[in-house]
DNA sequence: GCTGGCACTCGCCGCGGGTGAGTGCCAGGG
DNA sequence: CCCTGGCACTCACCCGCGGCGAGTGCCAGC
C-alpha cells in the first residue's frame, strides 16, 4: 500500500500537471507544495508511483505525468467534489430559469455546462422510458389520414402521421381518443402495450383496421423514442485540448457526431451518483484520451436522463464534478416545476 | 481587362492550389496544364494577376496562392457547377428516401451533405414564415390548463402550454377548436393574425379571457417559430482545414455554435439560386478564412429554407456547388411528397 | 528513512550552411 | 508587340551541431 505522503505526491503531481500541462519534476513539486521533504525523497516516491503505474515519464529525463490509473486513484481517493460557490449557484439558477420549453431547457443546460467547465457538454433529453403518458391526441387531417400526438409528463411531444386503411368517422375518432386516454393517461410507457392490448376488438369491424394501425403506430413511437436524442455544445473548447491536437481532436469530433456512441457512453454511467470514465476506460477508442464526467438527472427522485461533459483526461476533476452535479440538480428542479 | 490566357492561368492556379494546398509556381503550372506557353510568359501573367489583386505570394520567392478576390473571379466567371454523376444522384435519393419524419429528413440531409462535400454542413429547418397552417389542436390537460398544438404543412409540430385565467369547459373547447381551424387551416402564417382578430368577442364573457390567452399564445408561437432552428454536422471535417489550424478552427467552431450567426449567414443568401460567400465577404469575422456555399430549398416552387456548407476558402467550388444544389433539389422533392 | 551531492541523459533552442523552387529582369527572335 | 530562354538573386526549408538546463538515478552519510 502507498504511504500517505506518496498519495500526497500524486495529488500534487495531478494538480500541477492539470494546471501547467507540462510534465512535473521533483524540484518544482517541493517548491510549490510544502511537502516537508526534499526533492530527493520525492524522487524516490515518484519512482515508487511509477513502478505501480500511477505516473509515467514521456521520455527519460523529463518530469512525470499522471497515467489513467493515476487519475483514477486521484478521483477515487484523493479528490473531493468541489462545491459551487453561492454566486455560481445563483447564476446557474438564473440562467436556467428563463427557459420557455423543453428544447430551451436542454439548450440552456448545454451552453451553461460548456461555459462552466470550459469543456464539451452533452445533455440527453429526458428519457421516455421512465416517463408517463400525459395525453394522447388523435386529429383527423383528411378522411383517411390521422395525426397521432403523444404528450409526456416531461413536456415532450411526438407526432406521427397515420394513413388509415379505411375512412374513419369523427365519432369513432372521439371514441377511440377517449378510450385510449382513459387507459394510458398517467401510465408508464412500459405499461402501455399491455393496457391497449384488447382495445381493437371492442370496435366495429369497419374500424378495426384503423384502430389496429393507430395502436401499432403508438407502440412504435414509444419504442422509437426510447432511443434518446441529445444535444451537445462547447465544441470550441476542444481547441484547448493540447499541442498535438489535429490527431487528438479529430476522433473526438467524430465520436461526438455519433449520437449512438454518446448515448452508450452516458448509458454506461451508473444510475445514481456521478460517474467518471477516464481515458481508456471509455469503450470508444476515439475517446481514449478524454475523460467523461456524467450524472443522471430527473424531475423527481428518479433519474430520467443523463448529462455530462467530455474533456481531456488532464482536467480539473473536482471542479468539473462540482459543476456537473450542480447543473444536474437545478435542471431536475426546473423539470419538476414545469 | 484580363486576356483569355491570364484567366486560364488563374483557373489553373486555383485548381492546383485547391488540390495541393501549396503555393503554385510558374514551372509547375506549365507542366501540369498544357497552356502552350513557357514558364516565363506565365510569370508575366502572374505578375499582372498579382498587380490586380487576384493572387498573392505568401512570401517573396514562393509560388502564388489565390486571394479572396481571385476565388471570386473564379467562381463568377471561370467555374461551372459540376453536376453530380448518375450513381451519385441515385445514392442521394436512396439515402434521403428512408426518412421517417422531419427531424430525420434534416438529420440525413446534414450527414449526406457533410459526407459528399467533406465539409461542415448546415441545414435550416423548413421555415414557418412561408408555411401554412395544417391544423391547430387544443387539448385540455387539467380544468384550467390547455395545450396548444400547431401543425404545419411541412410536417412541423409546435406545442405550448397555456394556463387559463378561468376553467374552460369541453364544449367551449370544442367550439374554439372548430372555429379556429375553420379560419386558419390552410392559411399562411402571415395571414393568421388578421383572421383571428375578432374571434374573442363571439364567445361568452366567462370564456373570453381564456380565448384571448389562447389566441395570443398562438400568435406568439407563430412569431417565435419564425426564428428558425438548424442542424449542423461534419465538424470533424474541420480538421482537414490546414496546418495552422488551432488558430483557424477555433473561431469557426465558435461561430458554428452561434445559431444566430449561422442563420444570418444563410439568410444573406439570395432567395433563388446559389450563393457563394468567400472569405472576408462573410460578415462574421471568425469565418473570414472560410467560404459558405448556400442555396434555398423548398417543397414547392418557393424556397422555404436554406442549406449549405462551410469550408476553407480553398475548396473545390464546382464540386461543392454541385453537391449542394443536388441535395437541395432532392430534399425539396422529399418534402413535397410527405 | 531522509538528505545532499554527483554524474548522466536527453529534449529544446539557436546557429549556419547547403539546396532548390521560384522570381524578376533582360536581350533576342518570330 | 508578345513570347522565349537565360541568368542572377531570394529565401523558406532541411539538417546537423553544440550548449544549456531540467530532471533523473544512485549512493554515501546522518
Amino acid at each position: 500500500m502507498l504511504s500517505e505522503r506518496r498519495l500526497e505526491v500524486l495529488r500534487a503531481i495531478v494538480h500541477d500537471y492539470v494546471g501547467t500541462e507540462e510534465p512535473v519534476g521533483s524540484k518544482a513539486l517541493t517548491e510549490r507544495h510544502h511537502l516537508g521533504v526534499s526533492p530527493a525523497t520525492v524522487r524516490n516516491d515518484m519512482a515508487a508511483l511509477e513502478e505501480e503505474g500511477f505516473i509515467a515519464q514521456p521520455h527519460t529525463s523529463a518530469g512525470r505525468i499522471p497515467t489513467d490509473k493515476g487519475y483514477r486513484l486521484f478521483v477515487d481517493k484523493l479528490a473531493g467534489v468541489k462545491p459551487m460557490t453561492a454566486p455560481e449557484r445563483r447564476a446557474i439558477q438564473n440562467f436556467l430559469d428563463g427557459a420557455v420549453d423543453l428544447d430551451d431547457v436542454v439548450g440552456r443546460t448545454v451552453r451553461l455546462l460548456a461555459q462552466l467547465t470550459r469543456q464539451v457538454a452533452v445533455v440527453q433529453y429526458p428519457s421516455l422510458t421512465r416517463s408517463t403518458v400525459r395525453h394522447v391526441e388523435l386529429l383527423s387531417l383528411a378522411p383517411a389520414r390521422l395525426m397521432l400526438v403523444l404528450i409526456t409528463d416531461t413536456g415532450r411531444v411526438e407526432q406521427r402521421m397515420i394513413d388509415c386503411p379505411a375512412p374513419f368517422g369523427e365519432t369513432s375518432l372521439a371514441d377511440l381518443r377517449a378510450r385510449l386516454n382513459s387507459r394510458v393517461a398517467g401510465r408508464r410507457f412500459t405499461d402501455v402495450p399491455q393496457l391497449v392490448q384488447d382495445l381493437t376488438e371492442s370496435f366495429d369491424k369497419d374500424d378495426q383496421g384503423t384502430v389496429a394501425t393507430v395502436l401499432s403506430t403508438l407502440l412504435e413511437t414509444l419504442v422509437e423514442e426510447t432511443e434518446e436524442r441529445l444535444m451537445i455544445g462547447g465544441t470550441a473548447n476542444l481547441t484547448r485540448f493540447g499541442h498535438d491536437f489535429p490527431l487528438t481532436i479529430r476522433p473526438v469530433l467524430e465520436a461526438l457526431e455519433e449520437q449512438v456512441v454518446l448515448l452508450k457512453l452516458l448509458g454506461e454511467a451508473t444510475d445514481s451518483g456521478m460517474t467518471v470514465k477516464i481515458g481508456h476506460e471509455n469503450a470508444h477508442e476515439g475517446l481514449s484520451s478524454t475523460s467523461v464526467v456524467s450524472v443522471g438527472y430527473g424531475s423527481g427522485s428518479e433519474a430520467v436522463a443523463k448529462l455530462g461533459v467530455v474533456g481531456p483526461t488532464r482536467m480539473d476533476y473536482p471542479g468539473t464534478m462540482g459543476a456537473v452535479r450542480a447543473v444536474a440538480r437545478y435542471v431536475g428542479q426546473i423539470l419538476a416545476e414545469s
